[in-house]
DNA sequence: GGCCCACTGCTAAAATATTAGCATTTGCCG
DNA sequence: CGGCAAATGCTAATATTTTAGCAGTGGGCC
């Protein structure tokens, strides 16, 4: 949790990108970083990357595939929270009225059904 | 928008302090420091950010304030669509609903109503 | 099997970020 | 109006981050 906070420019920039794309070569993580340095840096990264905990690898035939260690779920829990805490004063109503309002939002109609039916479930369930 | 990507770790930390308060002065952005450093390493950083221009200062008496320059609704957007893209796929709905389900949330019946107006106003004005 | 290409591991240099210390300024208060 | 407490500005040292280069390894393909 508090382990982003620690993360270098380039060490989070990395990790978003392998969150982004689940799981990811050396290559591809270079392609997605922006300013990109050379291959041998990224690599250099991603070990330390791993020795800290961050993320691990699998072989898979010549080569790594580099994957977050933080499980889907938590990690976006956890960066929600973030932003919730430091750009709305903890208000997670107002953070969702924010992502909804949002003009390049462009919500389908029955995406806003399914957000209503969400939003009746936790109503019933008493959250 | 890209900016926020090349801040260094503690400049970015010093921004989250900013924006989570609006308005600090120097020894309130230290008190809200993760491992705080000493009171001139807070003001140097300080001096930097404001010369990339991500903040400024206003005098306020004998000590000065400062607040994020990027305006309070532009950063909240831009922080919640990094987190929809990184870690929701862009997927605005798949992050409303982590945001409801979340668990430590509590969201009140009134803010549950509240929302749910704020998607049918959607609905109608076929976003 | 042998060759080649694409990958990895490691290390040391360069660039950047982070820090503390000290000199200076400001404003308040007796 | 003088002095003190609490700020700020600046600079140079230190720590960390970031980088590239080179040597080694694996595996597919002829």
């Amino acid at each position: 949790m508090s382990s982003e906070l620690h993360l270098s420019r380039r060490e989070r920039q990395i990790m978003d990108v392998l969150h982004q794309r689940r799981r990811a070569t050396a290559a591809e993580v270079l392609a997605g970083l922006p300013d990109p340095p050379s291959y041998s840096a990224v690599r250099a990264l991603l070990r330390i990357l791993e020795d800290k905990g961050h993320l691990k690898h699998r072989r898979e035939g010549a080569r790594y595939v580099y994957l977050p260690r933080t499980s889907r779920e938590t990690a976006r829990r956890s960066a929600l929270k973030r932003v919730v805490s430091t750009f709305f004063q903890g208000s997670v109503a107002q953070a969702v009225a924010a992502l909804i309002e949002t003009a390049d939002t462009q919500l389908s109609d029955s995406e806003l059904h399914d957000l209503k039916q969400t939003i009746e479930q936790a109503r019933k369930e008493g959250r």
